[in-house]
DNA sequence: GATGAATGAGATTTCATTCAT
DNA sequence: CATGAATGAAATCTCATTCAT
């Protein structure tokens, strides 16, 4: 009745009881998200999911929104952490390859539960915010990959280095989307290859010394 | 949302009045799904936006998902209609660019509440339904495209049509979205140019009897 | 879930049958408060009261604390208008009579719910402020009558009208409370009279050109 | 409040320790009251502000309920013990401006907390019952006091000492809470001075063989 | 048809109390 | 004894849908 939040500021836990049922709650959270969307997620269903009672859910967290974001904060770190390329691996066409088959590997649910709060019921300004960071991670990475390419003479140097990584990161990250939810199950491993050729095409990447554009 | 229905079930309206209001429902929908996302779109905005009453909602709609079909079919349409690039366009480059230009600048919106939908709270079959026409009638368009161009020797052969039009296809709609979404405005000319020669690039169309690839 | 309230902020009601129902819900809460207090002040226990369903109540009211700081301006107006003395009256030692008895008798229910508010849970910014009116309209009311009397002659002039305003004020309006609570039932107009003597008293009020200052 | 216990019956401290975390208690929930009112007063915030854990709540008291009676009590005798007024002082008006000065100095906040017992959510009959007997306490002293001065001849003998006593009773008790919460400063000791003026004036109390009522 | 009030099941949140460690 | 996590009944509020006028 117009005061303050009485209740006790959910704090960090403290025990290793504590932690597992935190832990628990936001695993469950996730999975609730993944098979039931918006409409299922629900305290509720999360703390049955869970294996704890109501009462529970409020124990870790302030609000659903506040279980929401951190939620959103672990898929957004595994997404990054799954899709990193190794530094090791240096040949232009092969670091394309292997972005591309680990951003679909990675991507199937981490991305289901980004794109539906994305598009979902619910945007406060934290959870924008979150999602351009991410979003900035990709295109940055993007981008500075295409200018190092440009700058070795290896790709069209016309590119707006920028327009590009978002164009055609959309692209990859529109069809890992698409592969969740389309009917026909298409061959990952072809749409890797296919998507590192159009890349690579797209940027007009060529081997150095090479006439070839692509690995045939 | 999915309860027993006992309501009459609305009828076209007959009167020009009546088709108007039901009009207005429609596009007052869609501007609030826009503009407000899914928690905005009560029965109540909608009425208000249109400058009608409440309970005249379910004068013309059975519920809020009945106009939420018929606002995604309506988007469908328009999305459609305004992509078809003039078959008297016989260039294949100057095909791409028109078809480009038209899909960023008329289905930015439209997209987005495709997106929503798909993401959003409901999906019956139904909606499902629509939305795997839309994505088929896009993929189907461009695959064809790229087919004819496969034929006509203008584009590298290795490709497979299909999933060539799902990733490229995939690329202009999310860049579509994400022009709506993004803090730093876009040069949407620039990024036409940009998606275009990255398509043409992409599948290798070259210009027949041409070395260079793309228009300078 | 972190958005703006997207509800229907209530309207005054534009129909009579709205109007009555809003106002049998501010009649049903304040019965509610003096029958059952603050633990039985539930929007449920209201809306029974009132014969019409939960929901109705957010029809009309933002929040519990909507109808409270309703109740609570309806029942100070209620008071204040009761507890006027009419500027027919002269005698000054007629007035304080008058002044007392129509306090008592006006503020049996309406300063229990005042109370109730005051050192009951719930007090916002909204409540406070308009309680600290409330006890100004008296206390300035009993100063000025003080004043005025000084200025006549009529009374000790040693005293500070505000401070003399606020004790004896505040003595009926202990009274008026004890009288509520009190397990032995006190004879009002008896106790009319001993305020208004202690209050004449208290004050040295001196009936002009007489030795005795009360009447016997 | 009002739910079946099955908790084991908190025993009385036996440590040195246990009295120390016992009685910090009490004070904590004291201080919540007075400073949060009861919106406030949670096991959680009481044993937060008295540096203890959730659950040592329960290992002294059986519920809220428990240990809010023990505040008042404590708070009632508080009040008891700190407006006595020393026998070795004779003379009538200094016995009256020591116990105003008393109850304004000691009261104030602990007469908050009775109050707001009082209004509050919840009085079972264990709190009515002290209540009543804190407040006899103070009727009878003073219906006890006027009617020695009556009888000595110092006071007016017209005035029923029990309901005179309720009167300026409640005019001391209400200026002590009001003094609490009102936004002007008021000066303690000049509000002393008029509260045992405007007490023995209302009485008619008198210096034997002196003229004058009261000190200029 | 149009209007706006009414409905009530369901979602979110609170918090006094209990319990495992 | 102390700790802090767990419990769940009850409170507040929402909103898609229905209904009386």
């Amino acid at each position: 009745m117009g005061r303050a939040r009485t209740n006790p500021a959910p704090t960090a836990p403290t025990t290793a009881r504590g932690r597992r049922t935190h832990d628990a709650l936001i695993v469950a959270g996730r999975q609730v998200i993944e098979e039931h969307g918006w409409a299922g997620f629900t305290p509720e269903a999360v703390t049955q999911t869970a294996g704890v009672s109501y009462g529970t859910f409020y124990t870790y967290f302030e609000s659903k929104d506040d279980l929401l974001r951190r939620i959103v904060q672990a898929a957004a770190d595994e997404m990054i952490t799954e899709s990193l390329v190794p530094d090791t691996l240096d040949d232009p066409y092969a670091r394309i390859v292997e972005a591309n088959r680990r951003y679909l590997a990675a991507t199937g649910k981490a991305a289901k539960v980004l794109r539906m709060v994305e598009h979902g019921a619910y945007l406060d300004d934290n959870l924008r915010g979150l999602l351009l960071e991410i979003r900035e991670f990709y295109v940055g990475r993007g981008a500075d990959g295409i200018r190092r390419l440009q700058e070795a003479g290896l790709a069209d140097p016309d590119l707006d280095p920028r327009l590009t990584a978002i164009a055609l990161g959309g692209m990859v990250e529109q069809v890992a989307v698409v592969i969740n939810e389309l009917r026909e199950p298409l061959d990952t491993e072809k749409m890797v290859d296919h998507l590192s050729r159009l890349w690579a095409s797209a940027i007009g990447l060529r081997a150095p010394g090479a006439g070839r554009r692509i690995p045939a």
